[in-house]
DNA sequence: CTTGACATTGGAGCAACTCCAGGGTTTTTA
DNA sequence: TAAAAACCCTGGAGTTGCTCCAATGTCAAG
């Protein structure tokens, strides 16, 4: 496989496929006559593997330690469990956080649907009084 | 004030008011006789609301924007309302992709419990599962 | 045989900081 | 009073995960 053809086949950009290789993230692959990189079922399948977690919002960092894990078993999958666990911690705190800022907006979206001067806009006057009260809380 | 002083009125570190003033954010400050950067009320004022911006995790650019429309007054708040309506749209989008997310995350940590090897691992066989069907799909 | 699509490399650029070295100044403490 | 700690300065590098670029080489089609 040409580098395209498994830029396609998984979905990932050529250029980020040569990143994750300058990262050691995948082996790197053996070459054509010409020095075309030549792809064979196992860096798709890791490539696969790297994209899945990816869409999971994992870090290079985590999944460089998940393909670790599968290549060097270890005793038990604690560390798997602990890795899935603090992503999880992760996605819920920034969920956490977002619908706090979803409402933070909505409320600040309120404040201007009529009035029409950029000195009289709510939203504005909003953010500054806001920023006002927190530099002096 | 001194840079560390208006840090701690802010809230923002000594450091990213310098980037600040890098970037064009805040104006250049006057300068004590020694060279250390001389901070008025304005400078904090102007800081206060970039930090209630960012708190509502809008981008520099974003912000920028808003700053000049305060400045500047124009004839009408549209484009307030359209820059708060984006940063709306992003915050939503970004809840949404977050929820699923959870979903997955949570899914995926309820494989492993019990068992105890890496090559047993429920959570590295789902992934590897999941990612060998998305890349024939 | 030229045109176009692909491949290679190294390096720069993005956001939004964060940290560093290597210097100078001011304040505190012994 | 002197040494130590705490602050300030500058310019630049590092972070994450790409993304885009130029300059060059290779290959398939019309």
């Amino acid at each position: 496989m040409k580098i395209s053809e498994i830029a396609d086949a998984t979905g990932i950009d050529v250029d980020t496929i040569r990143f994750y290789e300058r990262k050691g993230l995948i082996a790197t692959p053996p070459r054509l006559a010409n020095g075309y990189r030549a792809y064979g079922q196992s860096h798709l399948e890791r490539l696969a593997f790297i994209r899945h977690c990816r869409a999971l919002d994992m870090s290079l960092a985590d999944i460089r330690q998940l393909l670790d894990f599968m290549v060097l078993p270890k005793r038990d999958c604690d560390d798997v469990n602990q890795l899935v666990d603090g992503q999880l911690a992760r996605v819920k705190a920034r969920l956490k956080s977002l619908r706090a800022l979803e409402k933070q907006l909505t409320l600040l979206r309120a404040r201007c649907d009529a009035r029409h001067s950029t000195k009289e806009c709510g939203i504005l006057h909003e953010l500054v009084a806001a920023a006002h009260g927190e530099a002096c809380a």
